[in-house]
DNA sequence: TATGAATGAGATTTCATTCAT
DNA sequence: CATGAATGAAATCTCATTCAT
């Protein structure tokens, strides 16, 4: 249809190195996530990576499939920002700090998996599943942070909690925000997203340490 | 070969037939939770609520207004539960445990909006922020509990923090394991649900007020 | 395309008797005939029925399904030639030379299966078989030839021949040319395909008698 | 996702590499015996002849021709049987039962265009007509055939038939089962065609010598 | 000669929506 | 109100063929 010829693409290099898989996964991942699985359009897709739609199936045979290698696109750029963030710090409460911190990093520069996500766990969550349990279970961020959660337990600086319970408690103080922000800004007439956001990872933290801590 | 499901729906004719705009939403309603507005089909819907398909567009049009139906319907419902909920209880800490309860009981109590409020999270939000804004802004539940936090922090009770951002807290720390449970019981090997909500309830509302009160 | 939006259907009848499946079936057996399962178009199919192309998948589903159901028909129309041939007909060599001419008109009245047939005997015959057992295996003509064939042994006016690989040598003497015709007809110089017809259900008649008749 | 087929195929490049060309004949002929003209998939062809898509157009020019040439090659290497077959042999009723072991290990040795045949035979057989009249009208066994059967005439050892009609009658008694065993097989139940295919040759050859003598 | 990537045209199938009754 | 059939537009996917290297 309006195919929109993409003029001339430039070709400079040598030989494009594998380019075009990877500007169809770009392209793909934006429409997955403006429209969900259901509602991205092939021709979409197409359009925005300059690429013949035939491409596509070339190098992904499916939509589905197609949608399946974004997810794990996004589940690995995610998983090396955990990494990243699970390097070493041994003291509990800086650490719950740079949770928080990193929360919010997070969505600021992978915002693009939030709506991915959103929708996976409105469906089943299968795919989520797949993808987390394969990458996360045993390494990174919920390990360290039930280890130190459980040092300080044990030196007496936090009370008796249900470890995992107290973490997802956490999770969900950073996350459910992030994941909701435009409609609890609506509601709560939040006008300052930014100022709001910055404010709110202080008193998240603050938050849950006091919970925390023994006293 | 040409479905030729049900012909049978004896349908004695004795109360108004009126029935079927009702099955219909029903029916739309479980659709539009599985596959969301994009994936629903109405043929399913109308095989699913035992109704011609033309029968839909007669009594909604499209659907896409069907599926605004269903929004509002979830909305007047949850509405209905939160109204409910904020009787009066002069008692923060009481107040606080029974959001905890309530949050709960709304996510076994009407499920169903939960894959229909993520996905419109995931797309924009504004079916969400009109419904929302349109019933709760100023009644019930968070006016309630901000007034109740902030008199806690008036009696010294409570430590003087952000009340909305707590309360944003607190609203996460409960919503978010209901909303993510699948993915989280994998990830950490949660194997009985019931019992981890169960003691997630209490737990969510300990970590809460021992993180808000003052010491 | 070309969709041809057949000009007003007349629509005289009350209403019509499930018109356009049948419609379909027909315009599809054609299509089929010329062109083969993979070489067929459901465009064409829709064009040459008069019909919309999503009527095609509304009554049979898949092009695939839509070419078993031809064949369904086919073998039924079959089948009905062979059982009102089959009827009592004590003289075995009156038979031999009524299923010679049966043969010829069968495929003078029906010939669009012997394209069909053919391309599934070049592929499987799955399909073809299928229908062959469900439709022939216990009635009408090879019974009763085989029963006929005995008894003419019995009685010492037949020699002594293997009786299924009799009839089988007489239904290809029959079939192949009815099959072959256009190469044969090049190769052998036949110009009056209608003389050498006529000519043949003697010829082949009086073969195969003289073949079989003890001296 | 993009299938990776073969890759290695060292082709130590030390014969000609023309090899490639008769490859991709070999691998047509194949899928083309499969699927047919309009059902065979290039893509195939290419990934059964361990070659680049790109090559078989090089080699061939399109799908069509490569087609053509499978036809060409086939009636060639049968040609070359028709006429191995046709060598001195003045008895006729010897001859006859040559023919008709000649068949029988015409279809064993080269099965493959069964299905070719009958599918051009199905659609026009435009191209059949071309290959046979080009290479078998006046050579080879039917000349051979026709004359014999005409001496035994002349010479009072055969009826007197029509000779032509008797030849195809012959042919069809011979192919028809060579070309649809696998129905024949299960219509009439046989278990072991080799057996039943060993002992039809004697009673094809038993049938049309008798129907053929004068007595 | 050889390859992996690309393309355009078209094929099959789907689906929201409407029509005739 | 109710239905089965119909429709148009579009969506997904396929495939012969060509291109750049």
């Amino acid at each position: 249809m309006k195919a929109k010829k993409r003029s001339l693409k430039v070709k400079s290099r040598a030989r494009p190195p594998a380019g075009s898989a990877e500007q169809i996964l770009t392209a793909a991942l934006a429409e997955f996530a403006e429209h969900g699985l259901a509602g991205a359009r092939v021709d979409r897709i197409a359009a925005l990576s300059g690429v013949n739609k035939a491409m596509i199936y070339y190098h992904f045979g499916s939509k589905e499939n197609l949608y399946d290698q974004c997810i794990k696109q996004v589940m690995n750029r995610i998983v090396g920002f955990f990494e990243e963030a699970a390097t070493t710090e041994p003291d509990p409460e800086e650490f719950v700090r740079k949770v928080t911190v990193f929360y919010h990093s997070l969505f600021d520069r992978a915002g693009d998996f939030r709506p991915i996500f959103l929708r996976e766990l409105a469906s089943g969550s299968e795919r989520l599943k797949a993808a987390f349990t394969a990458t996360f279970s045993d390494r990174g961020l919920q390990k360290k942070m039930k280890a130190l959660i459980d040092k300080g337990k044990r030196s007496g600086m936090f009370r008796n909690v249900d470890t995992i319970q107290a973490i997802i408690s956490f999770i969900g103080m950073n996350v459910f925000y992030l994941i909701a922000a435009p409609v609890i800004n609506d509601v709560w007439e939040i006008k300052d997203e930014k100022k709001f956001k910055k404010k709110r990872q202080k008193e998240v933290a603050d938050l849950f340490l006091y919970g925390l801590k023994a006293r």
